[in-house]
DNA sequence: CGGGAATAGTTAGCCAGGCTAATGAGTTCT
DNA sequence: AGAACTCATTAGCCTGGCTAACTATTCCCG
């Protein structure tokens, strides 16, 4: 099967593919929302990143979620009406602003995690331990592609 | 060993990095639509898949997306508007309506995978072979997850 | 064979969450 | 001190999901 001229050619397909299937199983993921939760989709990701990473800048929050500081000033706004954020001012530099997540944030969204792996999880239950393998290996090369390969990167407090 | 309990665990942890990495991933491939082409996201996941399975009908597009009926209502309407596709009744039962690709519609989607294609491939080229074959494994899995349960069909080669 | 149930699609209207442009406030540089 | 830059915000637009309600058609059963 593995020719090098049917690898490239298949290669061309590649983008289509996962495109196409990423797209695909992203709003199959996003359909399984809890209804009687207050928080949004992408909310749960901004909680997700300062629940693994701790209190982290609007401008960075935006940027490690690909989308531009307006959304995400909207996005943080809605996070601190409902209580799950708090936003305080940097220690040095007044313009930026520092999102810190609340007891009620972490709950939120373990809870959510919890409930919503559990769709996933039980997806992968039926996969082979094969499959999950490839999908464990896939799973960074999908973070480099969406241009996020650089780990804990800190270099942002004083950028002097 | 190997509870039930104990891989539960670990598909839990395996479902939300990939449920993260997901997102990431297609906020940023969303990011790369050619702004100068009219024709949306979702429409080109229509287009392809009349130019893949050929005529449809709207309920089976909208089976097939994961989205609602009204949704695809309204972005075959807008396909439709602008000359990509053509509406047509079924021979034998008035209620349902095929769905045709135009030959404009067929030349979109083949410009759109061409550009969409070079984007990807400079971001696959900074992969290595076994990273990429990785990806290959992985999109009939993530389909599968996705809830389709035949695999996507690898026939999209552009003529160029 | 006639009328109610079921089915396919549409219409109307809501909402989330992207975006750009313009503005304000704070910092840095000369 | 003043210009220039930077971070965040405000204002306003647009896409594209959704549900509810409706129309048209077909199916089925009494």
């Amino acid at each position: 099967m593995a020719t090098l001229a049917k690898q490239m050619r298949s290669n061309t397909g590649l983008a289509t593919q996962l495109r196409v299937s990423m797209v695909r199983l992203n709003r199959r993921i996003r359909h399984q929302q809890d209804p009687g939760l207050d928080v949004t989709f992408t909310g749960l990701a901004v909680l997700a990143h300062l629940s693994r990473e701790g209190d982290t800048l609007i401008g960075e929050l935006a940027a490690v979620e690909h989308v531009r500081p307006p959304s995400m000033t909207r996005t943080v706004a809605a996070l601190e009406a409902a209580g799950f954020v708090v936003r305080g001012p940097h220690p040095t530099d007044g313009r930026q602003v520092v999102v810190s997540i609340t007891d009620a944030g972490q709950a939120v969204i373990e809870a959510e995690r919890r409930r919503r792996d559990a769709w996933l999880a039980q997806r992968l239950a039926g996969l082979t331990d094969d499959e999950r393998e490839v999908l464990r290996r896939a799973i960074p090369i999908i973070e480099r592609l969406a241009g996020r390969s650089d780990p804990p990167t800190d270099q942002e407090d004083d950028p002097r």
